[in-house]
RNA sequence: GGACAGGUGGCCGAGUGGCUAAAGGCAGCAGGCUGUAAACCUGCCGCUCCUUGCGAGCUACGGGGGUUCGAAUCCUCCCCUGUCCA
């Protein structure tokens, strides 16, 4: 696999370090944070806002995107960024997420996951292979493999299977990509950005809090080779300190040379405390999810604004803060907009 | 003037003798959200008091009176609202 990755400028006193990672979609500069775009859409957001806001890569997800409208689909469209319009870099998770979130949906054997949809209930099988061919159908510049992401707190038995299962799956993975993808690829029609580049293929770590078994599970994919390199099983309902312990032991033990990617996470703080671990890349459905439902993250902390306290306040959501929501709107106009359902208007 | 139907907690709306301070919804209040089954979910939501307990007392189903051990529920008179007929 190529050099995707640049590394422009390191900390002395930390781990963190700066970076451009390059995609067939273009350039983006580490460290990142990548909004949540679960069906093809960053909930609540124009794609305009996200320019806005400098978001320069976004997440899709396959197991959504394969329920509907069908990876199949977005292909005949040439590819998810044609289909959705974004002409910027986008990931795609493989659904290891939803083999947790779905537990009750879904069944993992050794050879992949048996869904049963969300929507209507039918059977759908998910195995490493399948994963890696529906991202190359989306056109997914950074491609994570299906991986068994485990609810916390979980068994030594349970993360030791849990981590050798992802570690044969993205072995399978692996070679499936490369038997595969540049035949994708090179498909004509397809927006597939620059071709030359092509699309990266990432190893996901799994181990839960269990230092030892991250540690194992670390070195076999680093040893495997990927493009990049991402913790999963974290931010799952773990103690925070567990967090960020067990980010800083795993990123020790991956390529200097990689992008390190820190699943699911987090918090303005954990995002901070982490890039400090040496982790490049970040997503979390948390800034959007959280502003749907009225938290917002300010310099002085997390605020309610559906709060009755705001319903006179006039001054913005955060004075420490330019954006263009807290130089243009008052809280109590915002808490107004929560109030009576509008969520467009700012 | 007559015939029906109906008046329940901020609103809508269940409830036809005790398990009812009264289902459910909305509104209100507080909180939670970490690779999105999430514009979602949880809790509180008559008043007062305390030793905060499946606690005590008070007030409450249009108003008055009554039946009953016991009434939002049954009887009676009155007031009001809606629909229809004159």
């Amino acid at each position: 696999m190529g050099l995707k990755f640049t590394i422009v400028a390191k900390d002395k006193s930390t781990r963190a370090r700066t970076g451009i990672l390059h995609t067939p979609h273009g350039d983006v500069e580490t460290p990142i944070f990548m909004p949540v775009g679960t069906a093809g859409a960053v909930k609540a957001m124009t794609q305009a806002q996200l320019e806005e806001v400098g978001a320069q890569i976004i997440l899709a997800n396959t197991y959504h995107l394969y329920m509907r409208p069908g990876h199949e689909m977005v292909r005949e469209f040439g590819g998810l960024h044609r289909f959705m319009n974004w002409p910027h870099p986008i990931l795609t998770d493989s659904g290891g997420f939803q083999v947790m979130s779905l537990k009750g949906l879904a069944k993992v054997t050794d050879d992949g996951v048996h869904f049963r949809s969300h929507l209507d209930g039918s059977s759908h099988f998910f195995t490493p292979e399948r994963v890696i061919e529906f991202q190359l159908s989306l056109g997914s510049d950074i491609i994570m493999p299906l991986d068994e992401c485990v609810e916390y707190p979980a068994s030594h038995e349970t993360l030791k299977r849990s981590v050798r299962l992802t570690g044969r799956w993205a072995d399978r993975s692996k070679r499936f990509f490369a038997a595969n993808a540049s035949a994708f690829q090179s498909r004509s029609g397809e927006d597939s950005g620059k071709p030359e580049l092509g699309a990266s293929l990432f190893g996901i770590v799994q181990g839960g809090t269990d230092t030892d078994l991250r540690r194992e599970s670390a070195m076999e994919i680093a040893e495997m080779g990927f493009d990049g390199y991402a913790i999963g099983g974290l931010s799952v309902g773990e103690p925070k300190d567990e967090l960020y312990s067990v980010t800083e032991c795993v990123a020790e033990y991956l390529p200097e040379d990689g992008p390190r990617y820190l699943m699911g996470v987090g918090t303005p703080e954990d995002l901070v405390r982490c890039v400090a671990s040496g982790i490049d890349m970040f997503d979390c459905v948390m800034p959007t999810r959280n502003a749907r439902n009225g938290c917002v993250f300010t310099s002085a902390g997390k605020l309610t604004i559906k709060s009755a306290r705001y319903a006179r306040d006039p001054g913005p959501l955060d004075a420490a803060c330019g954006c263009p929501v807290c130089r243009r709107y008052s809280r109590a106009y915002l808490r107004h907009l929560f109030s009576v359902g509008e969520i467009s208007a700012a």
